[in-house]
DNA sequence: TATTATACTGTACATATATTCAGTATTTTT
DNA sequence: AAAAATACTGAATATATGTACAGTATAATA
């Protein structure tokens, strides 16, 4: 996606507003009563860089046929997917994991984030994460002590409080005292940190 | 709102599939084309009795003008208020005690809902349901034994799981140890069930 | 029983609309 | 310095499209 200029994004703005008002698009004249342009070319030249750098759809020969391309608009729905808590070191978002998606405004919690992540067993109880409960998931290794976060050890996946005790340690905490906390020798064993968890879904 | 009959719904679901698909309206052709029909007048007047009946509005003399008039529609988003729990005995959905609201997909959860109500108190916290956890709240007075239940008893508002132990008896029950069953006498005392529990929101 | 609504085919036509061509001018990129 | 992109006006045109008119037929309503 190439960059957008002011007058282009206008345009684009123009086409959204009226989509949103009316329906459906607007024809190259009524950008131009709206924009105030005196040639329906100076639309249509707009259109084609808007169509070219990938923000529209134009389908030739069509009235209104303007469609806008947003992939990545915050303010719309997304289809995230569930995935099983994995063991086998599976890679997390491989097709054969996703039980189902779950359509949800990109913007529902604090941060955005990949995925939902269905929780197994009790290890987080105590800060209120049971079974079946489904995990908002980002996908990023920046995570600070305190974090919940989703860790693969060897060929175990797990849902955990992150704390980095020195350079080379760092403690997997459950929330639950019939579990014990997990010492990671980062030098010695492998620990990958899948994401973060930004938010909690449950459905009774 | 008049009755649809069974080939204006087909139409109907053609124009929204339809614009769903392409991000524009159809045309006269378009829905004859997708649904059979050999002349463009057998699509013009469904759109006619569609929109005599409310289900569309028609710009006149607009190419592609039809627009769907989806107020009730179970696939669009909604605006949920945020309700804190209130004791003193206000309408728990005045406008004074809407703390924000959530912008949520109609069918998130399995159920419908009206409102999310925010947690206080750790009585559920067996559980999983935290402080400043976010209820969706589905209001109804029928709920069955074993459901979570919002429960108004005198002035105070609960969360608890609802047990019917007679017909002039109620159970609310916490899910923590800390806490006690409140046993309600439907004689001698008024319970309020203001809506139960059909999901659960966090957000970190 | 008459009327209205539903459910189509088929033709015709005015106009709404996309789209091309011819210019002008400024800015950005190569 | 040449070429390409941006940002327009203005006119022309083929066609995409809404919409009216003329029929036919059945079911629902008054």
């Amino acid at each position: 996606m190439k960059e957008i200029t002011s007058q282009q994004q206008r345009v684009l703005d123009c086409i959204q507003i009226y989509i949103k008002k009316t329906g459906f698009p607007p024809t190259r004249a009524d950008i131009c009563r709206e924009l105030g342009f005196k040639s329906p070319n100076s639309a249509e030249t707009h259109l084609r860089a808007l169509e070219k750098k990938g923000f529209i759809s134009i389908e030739s020969g069509t009235s209104r046929g303007i469609s806008v391309n947003n992939q990545n608009n915050s303010l719309s729905e997304n289809e995230y997917p569930v995935i099983g808590l994995v063991a086998a070191g599976s890679p997390t978002l491989a097709e054969e994991n996703i039980e189902r998606t779950i359509n949800c405004p990109k913007s529902f919690f604090e941060s955005d984030f990949d995925y939902f992540l269905k929780v197994r067993g009790l290890s987080m109880k105590d800060v209120g994460i049971m079974e079946d409960d489904l995990i908002a998931v980002k996908k990023t290794t920046d995570v600070k002590n305190g974090d919940i976060v989703i860790a693969r050890l060897e060929d175990e996946v797990t849902v955990k409080f992150y704390n980095r005790k020195s350079s080379n340690v760092v403690e997997l905490e459950p929330a639950n005292q019939d579990f014990e906390n997990i010492v990671v020798n980062l030098e010695s064993e492998q620990l990958y940190i899948e994401g973060k968890s930004v938010g909690l879904l449950r459905r009774n």
